[in-house]
DNA sequence: GCAACCAGTTGCGATTTGCAAGCAGTTGAT
DNA sequence: ATCAACTGCTTGCAAATCGCAACTGGTTGC
């Protein structure tokens, strides 16, 4: 994958599978999508998956090279990194709805951490579209001129989702716990 | 991955990961539900992207492990094997559009062979259901009682799409191929 | 009878993965 | 000023996986 650009094939599905295609790399996405990670020991210690630091660190250099995401120094710690995402990993959200509503159907999924795709199919392309935004206003720095007052931000209505079925399980009889 | 259920979480984005997240699986699925392959050598000696008979062999074991595929005798000829999308598999016509569509608009395709998943996104969830819906006659034996016969079929439609980038492009000046 | 075809399997070097430990610095509290 | 905790990684190493090439036992059509 050099600058001469050896792919398998032009077909966009396989020069997905390229960039994404394997262990960690959606993961790594999702948590920052979703779970608001920035930093390197944010993505590390809070993995629920327990991705290696080696491994990260190979990931988000590949994701940075792939142009998904940028990385700039945290003003307030000198050895502090933020990884940003870019439009064109924000523009994945429609993709990961698709593959949270799949997974929730077919896959042996746990209800607290599912609850969130859930919604997020049940949102459907317009609360996408808003989750976007949100995106964009937080990882690109645009202004917050066009969002809608009156709408609940959607990375509030997923985290109510959550809280309701940890709060629910917690209630039914299980020792529960916060957290994100 | 055993009976056990050795998962790293029950995240709908992890539990898809683990069952896809490789370079070959979607591929295979790919070629099976846009390319119509059925059989062993088709898959093998037609992928775009030469994918080795040990890889394949062993994907296709795993995905009919899965519940993704099925496989089946080939009444023609004993050696024969036909495998079949579930309809786990089938449901999985969204994602390929989502994903088909960030690829286009983000990665560096060839257009004959983006032009299916242009027409795929374009056609919006509609196209989506009716393709689904081709697919489960063609792979589950379903019927076609649900057909809309005033619709071209959705494989067609594509077909014609990519043959019409074919000739185009044979015509401006390049020798042209045919082929899936 | 024989070439072509069928779904894989085998051997093996190269690459990737994943765990554990370590590193050179920075920060904040005392 | 000191020290523990924290920062983004790096290193070493064993195990697993990948990918190429050759090969297998059997079937089919001519």
């Amino acid at each position: 994958m050099d600058a001469v650009s050896e792919h398998r094939s032009g077909c966009p599905i396989n020069l997905t599978v390229e960039i994404l295609g394997d262990r960690w790399s959606l993961l790594i996405l999702r948590d920052m999508m979703f779970g608001n990670r920035r930093h390197f020991r944010e993505l590390l210690t809070n993995s629920q998956e327990g991705i290696a630091s080696n491994i990260l660190a190979d990931r988000l250099r590949k994701l940075v090279e792939q142009g998904m995401l940028t990385r700039a120094d945290d003003p307030t710690h000198k050895q502090k990194a933020i990884y940003s995402l870019t439009e064109k990993a924000i523009e994945l959200v429609p993709v990961f709805a698709q593959i949270g509503a799949w997974g929730s159907k077919w896959l042996p999924v746990s209800e607290e951490l599912s609850i969130r795709a859930i919604l997020l199919e049940q949102g459907g392309p317009r609360m996408w579209e808003q989750f976007m935004r949100e995106l964009r206003r937080e990882h690109l720095g645009e202004s917050a001129a066009d969002a809608d007052p009156d709408e609940l931000p959607v990375w509030m209505q997923l985290r109510a989702g959550y809280e309701a079925v940890m709060a629910r399980k917690a209630g039914e009889g299980g020792a529960g716990q916060t957290g994100d």
